[in-house]
DNA sequence: TTTGTTGCAAAACGTTTGCAGCCTC
DNA sequence: GAGGCTGCAAACGTTTTGCAACAAA
């Protein structure tokens, strides 16, 4: 198991490289966003991440969200959009996948993970697609809800 | 291989069903957008819906979304965010699932399908969970961006 | 007839943009 | 020192909401 802060201190080179690469600049506004991102192990909308981050320095949300885009174009965090309300976004590190389940009556999601379906999905990786991560999303009914169900046919 | 009107009238029907579940009202509208949205193969905006369905009758966009959101709590459509701006839904029978692969680079979406790996998924149902769809998406680069890369390279 | 639904316009929400000043490189 | 980045506020696109008129049950 790769320590919590390995991940972040891989993601933040993952970064730097890609601003190297596009030929950006290295501000500390973008670094500490990507270190507070690897810190959390939750979803996160991009307001909660300005309230955040604002407890500590001052970073204006349009900075937020520019530097989000460019987390989402290296792949160093995804989106997510559970239900029509919300967008959330997520850490993603590198070789890490996302697998959910979502109760279409109640709306909670559920990340889990199973080393067999990734294993399974890897595979198919092929010369016409290089897959990096991938993302499942289960769409069912909770144990909870299956029960309220049951209990109002009675 | 089922065929596209059994799979609308299918669809409709499952909505009146829910309708008369919520007791809500079965109006025109409401069942012109489904038949509209089963008539339909690729992904869609609600503004795209919006104007395809106004090419015929006068139907308000605050309609088309509220219906959407029905057929979202009803599992009868599935809502994509591949990259940040666009929100598309598409249409989503019972028993069908929707496998993507989108390329990290040029944000093209693929859809394919893949019987082996629906099994393998359908085997993760249990008692705390019932599946009914799911969706994959696989995040990766395509064949063309790679011949890119490797040429910008030499 | 009753009450939910529609259409319209305005509001709300998340996100992007334009511009002046600041800070990397 | 030059040009990209930030902060601010205004703009934008999508979705929701409030209200009066309408229509399904």
């Amino acid at each position: 198991m790769k320590n919590v802060n390995e991940e972040k201190s891989g993601a933040v080179e993952k970064f730097k490289e890609f601003l190297r690469q596009k030929k950006m600049r290295q501000t500390s506004e973008r670094v500490l966003i990507v270190e507070k991102i690897y810190s959390m192990n939750t979803f996160f909308s991009a307001q909660a991440l300005h309230e955040d981050i604002n407890k500590d320095i001052h970073v204006s949300l349009a900075t937020i969200y520019s530097t989000l885009n460019l987390l989402l174009e290296c792949n160093l965090i995804i989106r997510h959009n559970f239900n029509s309300q919300n967008i959330l976004y997520e850490k993603f590190p590198s070789g890490a996948n996302s697998y959910y389940r979502i109760c279409i009556k109640c709306n909670k999601v559920k990340a889990f993970t199973d080393k067999k379906l990734k294993k399974s999905i890897d595979l198919r990786n092929s010369t016409a697609f290089s897959i990096g991560n991938h993302t499942l999303y289960l769409y069912g009914i909770c144990k909870k809800c299956k029960e309220k169900m049951a209990k109002a046919k009675c």
